[in-house]
DNA sequence: ACGTATGCGATTTTT
DNA sequence: TCGCATACGT
């Protein structure tokens, strides 16, 4: 880590420009508005900043830390400032930095929850009978050794899935209730043993010196709660305690925080109830609540002026959240002229919706509008596909945001446990995965074993794998291969002494045969598995050691994502909060989409009230222009089934949002139709649909691609599938496409390519998808 | 040890 | 419906 020592940060200080310096006391206060003017300058005692979406709150945020800084109220060292993500925490540095000049290099506290509490448990590791080397687990490390204790306990991993009990733990650590605490009403895992496990499992990770991710808070509130004179050592030194996105905290964060900042009661958190969409992950939005009735005299402070989004969209969003009966109201506005009102579009099925989003897009862009300016907004991932594919025909390109991690990668972990097994030998969860990865003839049987010998004498697999050698339990060609393994790790770790950690790196993949392995599988993704591992070789470059780089993975579980160039976003609701964007689309308004299904089966009032915040978030994304989509027909589980727009919809205040639908699609225009947005497909008469230009041109269009919605049975001959058309392709011939890349024709089928892609692999994709080279 | 059969489930996701 | 994960057979 770059920790600075107090001196060096406010030598960094002092030594800031000239320019800076001469510009008086506290320059960036005066543009502020006047009450994140406030937040920055109520800096004693418990400050509650209520901040509604777009009204300023980073701004307001960093300032006040600049200003604390600025005015020697604290050290840098003494200001403990939490966020969730790291790029939060990424954000929050670097502008504070631009603000004060560097010094915030010497801001060792300012972190996320759970890289703070990694710091302070590797200090007292032993007051939780741990090495301060411990090992951070992630969830599919977690996953396996759940596996593994079900195993060994005899539970029937059918009737009791292991990611059943990984989500209960979750849901007790969030809580902080350690193993010896659950409610017995809460222990009816595998019938009443759930507390049972819920100590084995914690014990075996004892043993393994390791900890999941709950248990960086977990561990950390214990340590405060057991031991005075650590707590007492914290509270003294955290002057300033600061917390973002307060309503996403769970309760054992907020006990954290409590006791962390109960000495100088200096401490501010900030927040948006409105905004809280993490409920289903542990978060409280009760803990705002709580925060007035553990410091009554806390300051609570509004931002309300929006500085994003146009009246227009401010109105329809805030119409909307105003049906949440618990909230505790705040109204944003605006100085900004009224701007156009929040489209609201009826279509036939999410192709069409794809269809139409694709053609707005390809609009904007030729009056001007960057692709970067404008995102598409899902509520489940399942509903990007349809996206991908049109942006794909359409050749626009888009980035998704979010989606499948780069650390979390098969051949990343693999790579990743060879090091850690490299720096320590009795990583057994290590060893596991990849003892026989390429295949070295050590099968179940040879594991098996090994687990036995290790069980029985308290002793790591790597261990019991030496004794093993020197026996004759094992057959011949696995010890020998035992052998060869064990000592490979041997020469390793001694060589990880004398070389850089990227070039142990590639000895390692290379001698353990890893990349070959990959190099021999035929399997479509192998090529790109391998570019993985190169990538990961230059990750680990940028760190000064192996320690430094699994550290830091374990926790940043991103890698910067490649921002470059002019692309669409195309995200979920989730993903996109925090970000804006002159236009936003927001297509699947259905019920049982958005709202989603489960979440209201789940969770009832409270999981739509939830489902309404993320629809909130949805729209104040928007700066100009919002526009909302429904299907009427959507394909559920691979059956076609009639959709009802989302009740979403209704709640939009009328006067502020505008239905547009093709001409004709809905018979009369939105305007002479009261209650028009109630509309569902189920209730228009058939004769509509058949005598409509509208409903045939979206017809004709889907026809070639998939099986017909409801209603249009018997109208067989406007539905030909694949259009005998003589291919504009040959066999044989290269061609490109935007997922696969680069390939050869193997085969034609109606509009249908077999495709031999160089990278890819063998695949058959729609002849509209490729292109000549 | 590797391939096929079968069944189940299927939101949101950070660390 | 489709993709996956586990289970069984060669």
């Amino acid at each position: 880590m770059n920790d600075m020592s107090e001196e060096d940060a406010f030598e960094a200080y002092e030594q800031r420009p000239l320019s800076q310096q001469a510009m008086g006391v506290s320059p960036y206060l005066s543009d502020l508005n006047p009450p994140q003017r406030e937040a920055v300058e109520t800096l004693d005692g418990p400050v509650l900043l209520l901040a509604g979406a777009g009204t300023g709150k980073t701004k307001a945020l960093t300032t006040r830390l600049a200003h604390l800084i600025h005015t020697r109220r604290a050290w840098p060292s003494q200001i403990l400032a939490v966020t969730f993500t790291n790029k939060a925490a990424r954000e929050m540095k670097n502008r504070v930095g631009g603000l004060i000049g560097g010094a915030v290099e010497g801001m060792p506290w300012l972190g996320t929850f759970h890289s703070v509490c990694v710091k302070i448990l590797r200090r007292h590791a032993e007051l939780v009978e741990l090495k301060s080397s411990f090992t951070i687990l992630d969830t599919d490390d977690q996953i396996r050794l759940i596996k593994q204790i079900i195993d060994v306990e005899g539970i029937d991993p059918k009737r009791w899935p292991p990611r059943m009990f990984a989500s209960m733990l979750d849901r007790w650590k969030n809580r902080a209730v350690s193993p010896g605490k659950v409610p017995p009403d809460e222990c009816g895992f595998a019938n009443g043993r759930g507390g049972e496990l819920y100590r084995i499992y914690h014990e075996r990770l004892r043993t393994l010196n390791a900890v999941d991710f709950g248990d960086l808070l977990l561990h950390v509130v214990t340590i405060l709660q057991t031991h005075p004179d650590v707590l007492a050592d914290y509270q003294q030194r955290f002057k300033y305690v600061l917390v973002d996105e307060y309503q996403d905290t769970n309760v054992a964060q907020y006990l954290l925080l409590r006791l962390l900042a109960a000495e100088h009661r200096n401490i501010c958190c900030v927040g948006d109830d409105d905004q809280s969409i993490y409920g289903w992950r542990g978060a409280e939005v009760e803990n705002i609540l709580r925060f007035e009735k553990d410091f009554p005299d806390a300051t609570v402070i509004r931002l309300e002026r929006n500085y994003r989004s146009t009246p227009a969209i401010l109105a329809a969003a805030s119409g909307l959240i105003a049906e949440n009966k618990s909230r505790l109201g705040k109204t944003l506005w605006t100085e900004e002229p009224d701007g156009d009102p929040v489209q609201i579009r009826g279509v036939w099925d999410a192709d069409e919706e794809a269809r139409q989003i694709g053609d707005d897009i390809e609009a904007a862009q030729a009056k001007g509008v960057k692709l970067s300016d404008m995102a598409v907004l899902v509520r489940a991932s399942f509903q990007m596909r349809a996206f991908e594919e049109r942006f794909i025909h359409l050749g626009l390109p888009y980035r998704v945001i979010g989606g499948p991690r780069f650390f979390e990668r098969e051949e990343i972990r693999d790579a990743h446990a060879y090091l850690r097994l490299v720096k320590s030998q009795d990583d057994d969860l290590s060893f596991e995965r990849i003892c026989n990865k390429p295949r070295r003839g050590l099968g179940d049987k040879a594991l098996q074993t090994l687990h036995l010998t290790a069980r029985g004498q308290s002793i790591s697999l790597m261990r019991a794998a030496r004794l093993m050698l020197e026996t004759d339990e094992l057959r011949p060609q696995a010890r020998k291969s035992l052998r060869g393994f064990v000592e490979a790790v041997d020469r390793w770790t001694l060589a990880a002494a004398d070389i850089p950690h990227t070039e142990l790196a590639e000895m390692i993949l290379d001698e353990s045969g890893y990349t070959e392995m990959w190099k021999n599988d035929k399997s479509p993704q192998a090529g790109s598995k391998l570019d993985n591992l190169k990538e990961l070789v230059q990750a680990m470059g940028e760190f000064e050691n192996l320690a430094g780089y699994l550290d830091h993975v374990s926790l940043v579980m991103e890698l910067d994502q490649d921002s470059s160039g002019d692309r669409v976003s195309l995200m979920t609701l989730h993903a996109a909060k925090g970000l804006e964007f002159p236009l936003v689309f927001l297509p699947g308004w259905e019920e049982g989409i958005f709202p989603s299904q489960r979440s209201v089966d789940e969770k009832g009032q409270e999981g739509l009230e939830e489902e309404r915040r993320l629809a909130y978030v949805g729209l104040t994304r928007a700066m100009e222009s919002a526009r909302i989509f429904f299907a009427a027909n959507r394909q559920v589980y691979g059956r076609w089934q009639n959709a009802i727009p989302s009740r979403f919809i209704d709640e939009l205040p009328k006067q502020h949002i505008d239905i547009v639908s093709e001409p004709g699609l809905y018979g009369a225009p939105a305007s002479n139709m009261p209650g028009l947005s109630r509309f569902d497909a189920t209730r228009v008469e058939e004769d509509t649909y058949y005598d409509n230009p509208g409903w045939r041109r979206a017809r004709a269009a889907k026809a070639r691609k998939s099986a017909p919605p409801p209603l249009l049975e018997g109208k067989a001959e406007l539905m030909t599938t694949s259009a005998p058309d003589a291919s504009a392709y040959a066999v044989g011939e290269r061609i490109f496409h935007q997922k696969f890349g680069y390939g050869r024709i193997s085969a034609i089928e109606g509009n249908k390519l077999a495709v031999d892609f160089e990278k890819a692999g063998a695949k058959r994709v729609l002849e509209s998808f490729v292109e000549k080279t």
